[in-house]
RNA sequence: GGGUCAGUAGCUCAGUUGGAUAGAGCAACGGCCUUCUAAGCCGUGGGUCGGGGGUUCGAAUCCCUCCUGGCUCACCA
């Protein structure tokens, strides 16, 4: 596809002498629409050519030569030179280059021989799947796809938080009240009952958490007893995990957990060893990390010689550094755990690996949700389950397509109140708190998912009704020179370019802003145009941008994992 | 107290390496359904870009400082 923006910087470059680059890094896009497609601000040249902006405009204006079947107009105004491009050429190759890979549009091979390991969701067993844990997994699955999508070989973890004295005190709990819960029903309800109950009791009695910690370390060394509680927890909590993991159709490549990495902490305390980092502290066993800039040491056995996250945080690094030979390993988790992973990423440099690995270690993080309460504590029982969100969801959809007449209404209305719990989490910068608000979520106008569906399912109904998809050479690229058609094209060509961003930046909300865009500038094409008309011409032409349209937007949904239902 | 991230309309957010008049949506108010689907469209109002300095042709954006808020600071994960 032939660059725009570098031909108009070529012809000025060879005008004034100056590199093509340098040119090319003044140009930008303006944000008027009626300020061009380009533009070239003269201030900085004004400096190295020594003469004022507004004569530099003027002077480039009249002596450049440049096609007009690429630049149809040029302005120069108060000291900037706008470029108008020919829309003919635009709209050609976007058309063109959309023609060759249709249902492709989009995928590249940026990534091509890379591996990238994306850890996300990974709840703790035992406790409820609340919208806290939302986050990482939806964030994690829409950078999966967006990494898969551009070629990456793409691998993802649900790294489970199955192990850690948080089950030595679970286990005491058991041991305690065991016969006054019923697992049979509710299960994780219950567990979770327990786990606060023995939370409480450990902060009251300090004896008690001794106890705890104790039962970890027997089930560390092959305790029957312990084992067989952890299995049993263990076996509950997957089996309402992947409930939630089938209704937001979320799938990983691999599921892990952290028991199975504590087996190799020895690998880790070996390397240390050897690296003359590890050194004992009040009983302990730690990394000191001043000379990394962080005063916090960080712990890798506890004195009673137990595991602690960060062995099997730096066992499971070693291992799929051996297994995966990761380019990036690209750790999904809330900004609560900041310190701690710059602290296992610092210790990753005196594990004895590859410069790669420890280069490649990432941490994706975001903000934390909040209810417009305040905070939310398992503790206080004032938690949102991801499930009663969706059932409300779900339900709200409903209500509004009581009294259409549409089939399979069951489906579409899990399609949609599914999609508008996914978009509205997505839509948001990640680092920033999200504020909980059912009113918000569950708002279906404007700048939201459902909007976003119900825009995609218009293409979907236009082309069924005309029951057929235009040749490319019966398209006429004059019947959509009007400002909406040239909006849509324009945004249809940024769509490869906003992934490659979205992935550089790890921000999935990217890709949601340009999906709304989409549906924006299509709504308003679609406004001001009748694509089933009389002329066939003209009907190929508009039919063929609402086929590119649908096409896009879809797939961009879907890679939020978000689908899209034919009829709402 | 240290570290770190943030502060843009009543609310939720956009705002590319500094660029032209700071943009959307929600909420509020006023219109539009014998429809290529009204989950929509059109219109109105709403701003000391947290405060103050500095850098320069030019700052929401860069630097300094202060204020406010989130998260975090060794045997939890």
């Amino acid at each position: 596809m032939i660059d725009l923006k570098k031909e108009i910087a070529k012809s000025i470059a060879k005008l004034e002498n100056i590199e093509i680059e340098k040119i090319e890094e003044y140009m930008e896009v303006p944000k008027e629409k009626n300020n061009g497609d380009y533009s070239l601000p003269c201030f900085k040249l004004a400096k190295e050519l020594k003469k004022s902006p507004v004569s530099i405009a003027d002077e480039i204006k009249n002596r450049i030569n440049i096609s007009s079947d690429i630049v149809e107009k040029i302005e120069a105004v108060n000291g900037y030179l706008n470029f108008y491009v020919n829309s003919n050429i635009l709209i050609k190759e976007v058309i063109e280059e959309f023609n060759k890979e249709k249902e492709n549009f989009g995928n590249q091979d940026i990534g091509k021989g890379k591996n990238v390991i994306v850890e996300y969701s990974s709840p703790n067993i035992a406790k409820p799947f609340h919208i806290g844990h939302l986050r990482t997994t939806l964030i994690g699955r829409a950078l999966y796809n967006i990494y898969k999508t551009l070629g990456f070989n793409t691998i993802g973890i649900n790294h489970l938080g199955d192990y850690g004295t948080q089950f030595g005190k679970m286990i005491e709990g058991y041991k305690r009240w065991g016969n006054e819960y019923d697992l049979s029903t509710n299960p994780i309800e219950k567990l979770e009952q327990m786990y606060v109950r023995i939370n409480t009791l450990c902060k009251e009695d300090e004896s008690v958490l001794e106890q705890a910690r104790e039962n970890f370390r027997l089930l560390e060394n092959g305790d029957k007893y312990c084992g067989d509680i952890w299995e049993k927890f263990k076996e509950l909590s997957l089996k309402e995990f992947d409930k939630i993991y089938e209704i937001l159709n979320i799938k990983f490549d691999v599921v892990e957990g952290e028991a199975f990495f504590a087996k190799r902490a020895d690998e880790v305390i070996k390397a240390l060893e050897k690296s003359g980092k590890l050194q004992k502290s009040n009983g302990a066993e730690i990394v000191d990390l001043t000379e990394d800039g962080i005063n916090t040491p960080c712990i890798i056995r506890k004195s009673n010689g137990s595991t602690i996250y960060a062995s099997r945080d730096l066992a499971t690094i070693i291992y799929r550094a051996k297994t995966y030979n990761y380019d990036k390993n690209i750790y999904v988790v809330g900004n609560e755990q900041k310190l701690y992973f710059e602290q296992i990423f610092k210790v990753a440099k005196y594990l004895g690996l590859e410069q790669k690995y420890v280069e490649g270690l990432e941490h994706v993080w975001y903000g934390m949700v909040r209810l417009t309460t305040g905070r939310m504590s398992t503790r206080e029982g004032n938690v949102i389950k991801v499930k009663e969100l969706l059932d409300e969801s779900i339900s709200r959809v409903k209500d509004i397509m009581k009294e259409r007449d549409i089939e399979n209404k069951e489906e579409v209305a899990k399609k949609v109140g599914i999609g508008a719990v996914i978009f509205n989490d997505l839509f948001g910068n990640r680092i920033k708190d999200e504020v909980f608000d059912w009113n918000e979520v569950l708002n279906f106008n404007g700048e939201t998912g459902p909007y976003c569906q119900y825009i995609t399912v218009r293409c979907k109904s236009v082309l069924e009704k005309a029951k057929y998809l235009p040749e490319i050479n019966t398209v006429k690229y004059e019947y959509l020179k009007d400002a909406e058609a040239i909006n849509v094209i324009k945004t249809i060509s940024n769509f490869k370019e906003t992934l490659v961003r979205a992935m550089q930046k790890n921000e999935p909300s990217i890709l949601t802003k340009y999906i709304v865009e989409l549906a924006e500038n299509y709504s308003n094409f679609y406004n001001n145009n009748q694509i089933i008309c009389e002329d066939k011409e003209i009907q190929n032409s508009r039919l063929y941008l609402t086929y590119m349209t649908k096409i896009v937007l879809e797939k961009a949904l879907n890679i939020l994992g978000i689908e899209v239902p034919d009829k709402m």
